[in-house]
DNA sequence: ATGATGTACGACGGCTCGTAGAACTTCTAC
DNA sequence: GTAGAAGTTCTACGAGCCGTCGTACATCAT
């Protein structure tokens, strides 16, 4: 498997349409969605085969008209650049600390919120041990 | 200014000896550096090239052999690469928290002690109002 | 049956990247 | 001061990706 990540503008824009979708959509739900581009139907068509083909859709073929459905959330995918983007890095640990400086203060404190959950593994289950 | 990231293997494998290096590396030094490839030295001139064009690197004209320094630091160019990654998100601070469940141990005590090291602005200056 | 709707496949043009040769410009060592 | 070494610039080509469709073929409803 190579890197599942090269995405081009149309495929991001009918990759944030099935995203953004609450069910499964059909070629024409998405060229509908992407009307203002003007683009041919077969055009969609080709990308939303191109993208199941680097496993980014998941193709329902029952029906005559085919639909689609994302196969990772698009935070999973997210984090799958971010990783991507930290594997860059010559030192992982230093690189999270310069980007840390970076972001906002309340995604700071999002982060910082996410990183205190994993010290309690499982909030829910009785602790085991105290 | 597009998106600055767009690199191929030969291009990242230049840009990691520029990193790598204490100073200034000249064509050949690079050529030398990747002789393992068996790469034509004007191959190496043009990918140097390329990644000066891309505003990676930063050409030295001055001397007869030409000499190539990153512009930014690898963690720098990282950051980059996070912040494009986290900028693909619908909800940054939602895929923020999703990502700090991925990291190790190890890189999460060092996120959390830089986003720690946030909430001290600046501990080398004194105090301006207390 | 016939038009509407849908899919499959092939194709083309532009762009990027790896790759490098040819031509032109200095240095350097006799 | 001249020949070769070493450097740079320019041009180019082939592969692969991506946007973009057209055409051909299948299927469904009327």
């Amino acid at each position: 498997m190579t890197l599942v990540t090269r995405l081009g503008d149309l495929e991001r824009a009918v990759m944030d349409t099935v995203w953004a979708a609450p069910a499964a959509l059909s070629g024409r739900d998405v060229a509908d969605a992407l009307s203002g581009r003007g683009l041919a139907y077969t055009t969609v068509l080709t990308v939303l085969s191109r993208l199941e083909n680097k496993g980014l859709l998941q193709r329902d073929a029952s029906a005559r008209a085919h639909t689609y459905t994302a196969t990772a959330s698009r935070t999973d995918h997210v984090t799958v650049l971010l990783q991507q983007a930290l594997g860059q890095a010559a030192d992982r640990q230093a690189a999270l600390q310069h980007f840390a400086r970076t972001v906002s203060p309340a995604e700071a404190r999002a982060l910082r919120q996410a990183l205190d959950a994993l010290d309690e593994p499982d909030p829910t289950a009785p602790d085991s041990r105290t």
